[in-house]
DNA sequence: ACGTCCATCTCGAGT
DNA sequence: ACTCGAGGTGGACGT
């Protein structure tokens, strides 16, 4: 890893073109070759990068500016005019052991396919992951009438999973050893345009609540 | 700014919660508060951060250890444990002048705009942009015939990309001013399942060439 | 402020 | 290798 601090300017043409006016930011870069253009400001995105697998041929511009040519593999370029370099400082930082994750939507699904009666009455549990042939339906239940229920999950409930389970009613009921299958649109919360769409086409909503569900989860079965 | 290169250990508790054993790091910290973790690969994703608006507490935890606590805007924290400090420096960077970008699917749509005849025979633009009251069409067409065409652009076509041409026309087609108006998904590449689903619902798919319209278009027309 | 949609998306899982 | 869906998505542009 090497770290730079200098007034530069960034040429990026590739899928689109980008241009960075001289100014003062960090550059990153990586080990892998690739490069990363920060200024003080703005989220985690750097203003311009390149993304591995890429290679960097350090040069002297026309000018006799200190230049950096970084190439990507779909003929990318980078370029970057170094003017004034105020920090350079190179790093060794090892392999990374990497980040460990705790569950969000999986997480969810697991707990509801545990406790499927905290969507509905007497709900219980067919199977999760139901294939079809456009996808696995989350989770595939019965409920007290045995009815068939299709429960899409989401961490948040948004327009797009109303679609999303509206496209597996429409081939779930096409199916004479199913229908009718209705719908349960799960999630922690719910925009008001995806209830009134789900509203709309007959689908039920159930706003979840994680913690609750993660109380009644019963701890002695996970190793975490 | 502010670089540190640092054995660390990381704990994000937010959305989800994510855990970053203890490894020699860069900690990016922005004049925002936003703090980035980055380790000597991946991509530009850091491998922790918080985004701003948030705040940075420096203090020590209860084994003496130097410990950053950061705390974003929905109670999101950031803990940092800085067992070894490698490296510490500060820059002052001002404020950036911004990126510059051109292209991608706006002039994509200003190039269809100007050939609706790649489309389909005998097409004629009527307007772009053209509004409704769940968002602007692409392109409003007319077919030969004279009847409403309404095209979606995208760079990918993909599923989600059906869908919206489809609310869209089952919105137009309420109308009756416009009624019929038949669709066509225009992508430079179209994913089978995206093409399946729109078959399946009357919509004509259109693989553009970006290359070749570019070629038909009139350079005098712009500036670059 | 919220909603919608694009992205040089990135990232992971499944086929 | 490719495809598909999720993201602590982020960011821009509209109402």
């Amino acid at each position: 890893m090497r770290l730079v601090v200098a007034r530069c300017q960034v040429d990026y043409a590739g899928r689109l073109t980008a241009h960075l006016p001289m100014a003062t930011r960090v550059i990153m870069r990586k080990n892998d070759g690739s490069v990363l253009v920060h200024s003080d400001g703005g989220s985690y995105k750097p203003l311009n990068w390149m993304s591995p697998p890429c290679k960097v041929a350090e040069g002297t511009s026309e000018e006799g500016v200190p230049e950096w040519l970084v190439t990507g593999k779909d003929g990318d370029t980078l370029r970057i005019l170094l003017e004034e370099v105020l920090h350079d400082s190179a790093h060794d930082l090892g392999v990374d052991p990497g980040l460990q994750k705790d569950g969000v939507e999986k997480h969810l699904q697991e707990l509801l396919a545990e406790h499927p009666a905290t969507l509905a009455e007497g709900l219980t549990l067919v199977r999760r992951e139901f294939p079809t042939a456009i996808g696995p339906v989350d989770l595939m239940c019965r409920d007290a009438e045995g009815r068939s229920v299709a429960v899409e999950i989401k961490r948040r409930g948004e327009i797009d999973g109303v679609e999303q389970l509206t496209r597996y009613l429409e081939l779930l009921n096409r199916d004479p050893q199913l229908r009718p299958v209705r719908g349960i649109f799960a999630a922690q919360e719910i925009k008001p345009q995806a209830r009134v769409l789900a509203t709309d086409r007959g689908i039920a909503c159930a706003v979840v609540d994680y913690d609750a569900l993660r109380g009644m989860d019963d701890p002695t079965e996970r190793l975490f």
